[in-house]
DNA sequence: CGAGCACTTGATCGCTTTCAATAGCTGTGG
DNA sequence: CCACAGCTATTGAAAGCGATCAAGTGCTCG
């Protein structure tokens, strides 16, 4: 993959520029988090965050994906957030950091220093707006997902976690008014356990049972295909009409 | 329990002052909310808001505890959040509900129509960034559920459950350097197996097998005294010493 | 006193975990 | 080019934990 050149992305050129914190900022904004931003790239499998560090930046995922994760003493650990291009990392206000984050693709951040971003986001309400909306829609998800965790079999737990990364990749290619959709698995199967609670061994055994029934497609490891979304919608036990008007 | 005096609150006077979404308003900004405020009372039992339905107003809940809820259509029910003095309900900028809001005990609620109070918040930072902190708050608060649910054995969710209960306790009540404390369970054994995704047979089991161990003390169903928080977080699965301060 | 409700307790079932072996892929080095 | 290590994923067998089904208790209210 070819990152984007790093420390001279202008603002206005920004893939994520009008869904991330900056979103709703002006020409003048823009120019007051330009200059207090810089990028940083990081490696897949690399630690971007550990939990209970000093945090002296906070700052949006441009490109990749990394996953918030929570860990118990003996090793168990629960991911409680997957961040995707344009999702915000940090919380102002606080120093340390309350969870893992981790690269799990190669990622690009773009950065700001903690202090600078706090007294900023005092004086531009467009900023401290856009984080509100975008913290709610973060509350809503991790409600959503609540249910997942709490109520849902393990089969219905791997049937939400293929519709959840099919209908983010569907907003993102808005096209294709048939029923099937095609999309690369971002996590391993680990990783699939700590987003669901389960066992690796329960995710594989269940994805092999999805594609025995019909339900989806795997070419290679990571590869899926959905021939029809209500159907993998009506094995996550959520309305099949839900499906893509989130 | 005697309810406040509906309708005729001062604000200056209200036990949520400095804890609601109004915390950081001044005098003037306290005026306009009290232009637009109502209080409704709810008895225990009754549904506040219901899922999917048209939201004519946002609030804050004043005294009482309501819970939020999630369904599946075959009935499963996830509980999402608790709500208790302070707590604020419904999201600016949405029109339908997307959880049921239900009273557990007799709630009443601080009311805003949901029109003057969105215009108001936008006039308003000192609102806007006290609910994004309430929201970053919840958040957490969300996010340390996950790990309840996704990864705690059932014993660990009833000792986290408590924990909770407990640590929201002693904030409320300052006192007691003691190990020990005793406080009543706002929740029915259902209420608590939707809280932790477990039945609630499982639940009242776990409950006998904390009491029978010593970790508990039960009076009655609802009282439950504390000998040792330190034992109760260690069953919980959490750093013993992460207690008392959050 | 009996109905209704919240809760407890017992017995059994079944899903997910655990433990273990195997397969497939990729990269390295002889 | 093949052998082998290291990693991810799959599959099987057995065990365990929580769910389910089913009584039974205790309390409140009529």
């Amino acid at each position: 993959m070819n990152a984007p050149t790093i420390a001279s992305v202008n603002c206005g050129d920004c893939p994520i520029r009008h869904r991330a914190v900056c979103a709703r900022c002006d020409a003048d904004e823009l120019g007051a988090l330009d200059a207090i931003k810089y990028y940083r790239t990081y490696e897949s499998g690399q630690p971007i965050i550990w939990s209970g560090d000093q945090m002296n930046f906070v700052g949006s995922v441009v490109s990749g994906i990394a996953t918030l994760t929570q860990t118990m003493e003996d090793g168990r650990t629960q991911m409680v957030g997957l961040l995707l291009p344009s999702d915000f990392v940090g919380r102002p206000g606080r120093d340390g950091a309350a969870y893992n984050v981790v690269a799990t693709t190669e990622v690009v951040m773009c950065c700001f220093r903690k202090k600078p971003f706090e007294e900023l986001m005092v004086r531009t309400p467009h900023i401290a707006h856009r984080l509100l909306e975008m913290t709610l829609d973060e509350l809503d998800a991790a409600r959503e997902w609540m249910l997942v965790l709490g109520r849902k079999t393990a089969r219905e737990k791997i049937a939400s976690l293929l519709a959840i990364i099919a209908r983010r990749d569907a907003s993102l290619t808005p096209k294709n008014a048939t029923n099937t959709m095609s999309f690369d698995l971002p996590l391993t199967r680990e990783a699939m356990a700590d987003y669901l609670g389960l066992t690796l061994e329960t995710v594989s055994r269940q994805m092999s049972a999805l594609k025995k029934d019909g339900v989806i497609e795997l070419e290679g490891k990571r590869r899926v295909t959905v021939p029809d979304m209500g159907r993998l919608m009506e094995e996550a036990g959520d309305d099949s009409d839900g499906g893509l008007i989130g």
